[in-house]
RNA sequence: GGCGCCAUAGCCAAGUGGUAAGGCAGAGCUCUGCAAAAGCUUUACCCCCAGUUCGAGUCUGGGUGGCGCCUCCA
């Protein structure tokens, strides 16, 4: 069974073949950071923390990359509304971001190399793209030269004549071609900068995610990733200065993720219409992000309400009621043999899960062989007999699903106080001497604090929502 | 103008041409001291029109409606 990836460079699912045998090199674009993330943002950074997750679950050894543009127009303006040095500003919203995918479950990645970090390759890059031609300086700034570069446009699938030049932005004059991008800003006065050939300045933007990816992983990587929205020009641009300097494919996997919408729109910073990740987290439990995000397909675009979320919440309660209520049955079971018919739905369901994880990362049907696992279980537990070696073969399997999709609760104890632990015996009791309101009262207060109680065959059962 | 995407139940959402997964919500039943959890049962002529085919949600053409990119954007 193999691994098909969507790739928006032939626009086909292709086979899976890495550069080189079980090793995965993978950059994905990260934030600029110059605000907290908002929800559309935590999509890329969830979706590609699976995409990653699994290849690790598939055996691969996967070097995962996540830059940050920790220098640009943006930045500078925004320290320049708060008085902070550039790079401080730059500094609290990268803290900001690594707590706030911390909290959503994402794995650290390999590294995130930094644009301030690493200004002499980019200029070494850019350089050589000047020596070849590919670039000229001009008015303080270098340019890339884009009719220089054939397939220019091959990845979005976009003709040079026909795109739509100064629509939105305004054409400067100190381009040859409008369609030319700029790889060095020269500096303002004041401004942040480096010395460079072509004067103190800064890079541009698509320049440094080409320069840090032949750094850190070399000229061709495996799996390039990032928002739909960076298709063009942002990978096209990469494409041209990686491949112009190289003659090799900059990636042999380009893959981008929809957009999240508020009301069926994009939801974005420029628009307004964006509910901060910092904000939402408060609320929501960062599995049921996770379960809503991945229950769609990451190439259709998600609506974003309280309603869809709501109910990714309920659908997160079924899965977590089965883990509960098989740790639960566990300290009663018995020692005995997996059964057998368990077993062998246990690797009907596996090889469920991972076919349809090789289709492309399609997580809504991946999930539904988590919930295939909640009914098994489930069924098995109405059994008046059950192993724990069953048990464990089934709490075994979810913990294997979920190092791929992180939505279960997280192991850290979930530990009980003596005094609800003593409320509860005080249940016991109550129900034994048939005092069913001193039971219901008491099961009400702990409703209060969040505790839920179930009486089963095998004892109370507690759970926290 | 160019390049694309989407339309499946009250809601969310998969679906390799062979007579529609899963989840949420709802209804009924079982179990329960009452609950809860769980189990069982129950809810779709797949936007419209034409075509290809023995057979179309799926392929082709044409509509309708919605969305994205075209140098800030995930």
């Amino acid at each position: 069974m193999t691994l098909k990836i969507y790739n928006t460079m032939s626009r086909q699912k292709e086979e899976f073949i890495p550069l080189e045998p079980g090793k995965v090199k993978m950059y994905v674009c990260g934030p600029t950071v110059y605000n907290y993330i908002h929800i559309g943002n935590a999509r890329p950074a969830i979706f590609f923390d699976v995409v990653r997750r699994y290849l690790t679950y598939s055996g691969y050894d996967v070097s995962y990359l996540v830059n940050f543009t920790d220098v640009d127009d943006k930045i500078i303006r925004a320290a320049e509304e708060t008085g902070e040095e550039v790079g401080a500003l730059a500094e609290r919203f990268i803290e900001a971001y690594l707590e706030d995918v911390r909290a959503i479950g994402i794995h650290p990645v390999t590294h995130h190399p930094r644009v301030t970090e690493n200004i002499d390759a980019i200029i070494a890059f850019i350089a050589r793209l000047v020596e070849k031609g590919f670039a000229y300086p001009s008015g303080g700034d270098v340019y890339y030269r884009t009719t220089k570069f054939d397939e220019y446009g091959k990845l979005s699938h976009q003709n040079l004549d026909e795109l739509q030049y100064g629509i939105r932005i305004e054409v400067d004059d100190r381009k040859e071609n409008p369609q030319d991008f700029v790889l060095w800003k020269g500096a303002k006065p004041g401004e942040i900068s480096w010395e460079s050939p072509w004067g103190a300045g800064r890079p541009g933007w698509h320049i440094e995610c080409s320069a840090m990816v032949q750094k850190y992983l070399g000229e061709t990587i495996d799996i390039h990733g990032g928002g739909q929205d960076l298709t063009f020009p942002h990978h096209e641009c990469e494409i041209a200065q990686s491949e112009a300097v190289t003659g090799k494919p900059m990636a042999h996997y380009w893959m981008h993720n929809a957009f999240i919408n508020m009301d069926n729109e994009k939801m974005s910073k420029s628009l307004g219409n964006f509910v901060m990740l910092r904000d939402i987290r408060q609320q929501i439990r960062p599995q049921t992000l996770r379960f809503f995000m991945l229950n769609a397909h990451y190439r259709n675009p998600l609506n974003f309400s309280e309603e869809t979320v709501r109910q990714a919440d309920s659908s997160v309660d079924r899965i977590w009621n089965a883990i509960t209520n098989l740790e639960h049955r566990l300290s009663v079971a018995l020692n005995g043999p997996v059964d057998e018919q368990v077993a062998a739905r246990i690797e009907e369901i596996k090889q469920y899960f991972e076919s349809k994880m090789n289709d492309d990362f399609n997580t809504p049907d991946a999930i539904t062989a988590i919930f295939d696992l909640v009914s098994e279980a489930n069924i098995y537990l109405k059994r008046e007999r059950v192993t724990a070696e069953t048990i464990e073969s089934l709490l075994n399997t979810f913990k294997a699903f979920d190092a791929v999709l992180g939505i279960l609760p997280s192991e850290n104890g979930d530990l009980l106080d003596e005094e609800v632990e003593s409320l509860i015996a005080e249940r016991v009791q109550a129900r034994k001497d048939k005092n069913w309101s001193r039971a219901d009262e008491i099961r009400d207060l702990l409703t209060e604090k969040g505790i839920f109680l179930e009486d089963t065959p095998q004892g109370i059962r507690w759970r926290r929502k």
